[in-house]
DNA sequence: GCGCAAGGTTTACATCTGTAATCGATATGA
DNA sequence: TCATATCGATTACAGATGTAAACCTTGCGC
């Protein structure tokens, strides 16, 4: 099991999320600096920023290194775990686990743009010379 | 606007979507028919399926056509529409909205079979000739 | 006619989520 | 040294969700 698997059991919610986005952009971060990046976009104060600090720190989805008197804050799952993780659910839950059918979909709703095919051309064209 | 776009605000929940996906499979059930398909599943109880089939009336997914002394359910939002807008905001929140991105990524780790694959070129033939 | 079964409706209640305010310790500038 | 600004930790609290039980009405078999 590789480092970025620890997907484990507790479920990272969406606002959450947001948090590990900015982390994910760019670790180590204090609560103060991960604020400055969300609050504004989301409206949240300081405080809010530091509960869902709290709870990512709980459920192992963050690490918090002392420095000084206060943490920096890091990521412990990677990025891909989590939208992979995500996705998979997704597929699982709405296209009984075939992707296939997922790319179908969004193709046949059209949420695909001419440049989507053509990376998913290409895509093909890599994978399968 | 075609009748199928009627996802308007309300929210379905996970354990509501169970539901759903049994009115997709056959509509104007009952709710004792409902509890039939899921109950055992999801280990719930009649009384459980009332209360989501209730809940999916009032947030205007589901009709319920009286029928003698009890109700008929039938969806009244489409498969199609419900999934559409689930993946969209899955796409919209992991991949910035690029629906190709998800792909690279599925393809990338190797949530995509053989067939998955197959599938999808011909799907893109189909596409562009 | 009467009690029970079957239906829907109302109420319940523990968790989880979103969003903070408050508290307590501490470093810091006056 | 003392008030203050910072931090994290603790507590709060409303709304959403999962999961039912309790309740009320009514058709049905006896």
């Amino acid at each position: 099991m590789n480092p970025s698997d620890e997907n484990s059991g507790e479920r990272i919610t969406d606002a959450e999320h947001a948090v590990m986005e900015v982390l994910w952009d760019r670790p180590r971060q204090t609560a103060a600096e991960v604020c400055e990046e969300v609050c504004g976009k989301r409206g949240w104060s300081l405080a809010t920023v530091k509960t869902l600090l709290s709870r990512l720190v709980q459920k192992g989805a963050i690490a918090a290194e002392p420095d000084g008197r206060r943490f920096l804050y890091t990521p412990l799952i990677a990025r891909d775990a989590y939208v992979g993780g995500e996705s998979r659910r997704l597929v699982e839950r709405l296209f009984g686990g075939r992707a296939a059918s997922l790319v179908a979909h969004l193709a046949e709703t059209e949420a695909l743009s001419e440049a989507d095919l053509d990376a998913i051309e290409a895509l093909l064209k890599e994978l399968r010379p």
